[in-house]
DNA sequence: AAGTTAATAT
DNA sequence: TATATTAACT
């Protein structure tokens, strides 16, 4: 009866405390980056099992993800030795100096951006990190969470919850659209590129009782036929007031083509948004995101490092997701920074550098002196 | 079309 | 409450 327990990993499962022990017991360095990885394949074989539940078992994807990331943290540990991981460009990691100073300014961005991963802080150093990690392993093809995937769960997380029920008619339709359009173009095409036919209902909830605030202007345009009248209630249609688009999410990916697009128009400055958009080649995305985006950014170049700060890089924005773009086939809509199709070699742009460059940008590539400026240029 | 500003949602 | 994004105006 009594099984003779072995002590083969596959027998029986371990805590994450357990697990540790029992590496650190472990001297020899391969057997230990071994049982390492196996551990964290096998947490990784069930989260993917849970990911169809994951709606279901939100924390239970929590606790797994959280494991899982902490695990391969100790794998980086172990091989950071060796090689430093490649870490994204959005992430500038420069050789020495001032490191710290950099981090210290994304971060203050990154904090005034609060919707950021609240959860785990390394998630987006976990990402790149797992990223050459999972390249180095060569494991198998689909088993770990492709970043995007926790990228959009971090994001997620919070609503899919409680959501699920809300459409899944939209959401069907919508992947199949995702779908058709990742067949047709060959392009970048972002989440949100729904035009909608109509949004979603979520944002319908109006309150109409205050659209006179302003002068009215906001309110209605008054344009169109105010659809339905409920009980003789002139209830503007929802269409018309309501309807907002959902908020275009901008993934640190589309981030970066926005910034690639600007430092080969020349700078946040010059660049115009029809500009910025054509170079950008994403689909679905308006002139209008696009100018909106711009001008945050600016916002954020004035603030931080107006001139050669080129802390601008550092910004990241934050992820709102609307309540969609769950990508099942996650091609398109998840790859943060895969393609970029056009003629966007990403960073590799040498720019026009006898311009004006305002000294938003370049972060990536140099090893910048600009921090000792930054505050330099006090007026307004 | 670009730049601004108010409104709104998260 | 603050901030990010959208809508409307100029």
């Amino acid at each position: 009866m009594e099984p003779s327990l072995d002590l083969s990993l596959d027998s029986l499962p371990k805590t994450v405390p357990q697990i540790l022990l029992q590496l650190s017991s472990i001297s020899d360095s391969f057997t230990k980056r071994t049982t390492l990885d196996d551990y964290v394949k096998r947490l990784e074989d069930e989260m993917r099992k849970i990911d169809a539940f994951k709606r279901e078992l939100p924390l239970c994807v929590l606790l797994l993800q959280d494991a899982i990331l902490k695990l391969k943290e100790e794998v980086l540990q172990l091989q950071s030795v060796k090689e430093l991981p490649v870490i994204e460009e959005f992430m500038p990691l420069k050789g020495s100096s001032d490191q710290a100073d950099g981090e210290n300014e994304r971060r203050k961005w990154l904090s005034s951006a609060q919707l950021w991963n609240t959860n785990f802080n390394f998630v987006d150093d976990d990402i790149s990190n797992a990223k050459s990690n999972m390249n180095l392993d060569g494991d198998e093809d689909d088993r770990s969470v492709p970043q995007t995937q926790i990228e959009h769960w971090d994001c997620e997380k919070r609503r899919r919850a409680f959501e699920l029920f809300k459409d899944q008619s939209n959401f069907v339709k919508r992947s199949k659209k995702e779908d058709m359009a990742v067949s047709e173009v060959p392009k970048l095409t972002l989440m949100t590129t729904i035009s909608d036919p109509f949004p979603v209902n979520v944002n319908l909830t109006v309150k109409n009782g205050r659209v006179s605030g302003r002068s009215g202007r906001a309110a209605v345009s008054g344009s169109s036929s105010p659809a339905v009248q409920i009980n003789g209630q002139t209830k503007l249609s929802q269409q018309q007031q309501t309807i907002r688009k959902q908020r275009r999410c901008w993934s640190p990916g589309l981030h970066r083509r926005f910034i690639d697009a600007l430092h080969r128009l020349g700078g946040s400055q010059v660049a115009t948004p029809k500009q910025i958009k054509e170079l950008m080649q994403v689909d679905g995305l308006t002139n209008d995101e696009v100018k909106s985006h711009l001008q945050k950014y600016r916002l954020h170049v004035r603030k931080l490092g107006p001139q050669e700060g080129s802390s601008g890089e550092g910004w990241i924005p934050g992820e709102h997701d609307g309540e969609h773009h769950s990508k099942t086939s996650g091609t398109q809509a998840g790859s943060p920074d895969g393609p970029l199709q056009g003629g966007g070699s990403v960073k590799a742009l040498s720019i026009t550098e006898g311009e004006s460059m305002e000294g938003e940008e370049d972060a990536k590539s140099d090893g910048h002196s600009w921090k000792g400026r930054i505050q330099k240029h006090g007026d307004v």
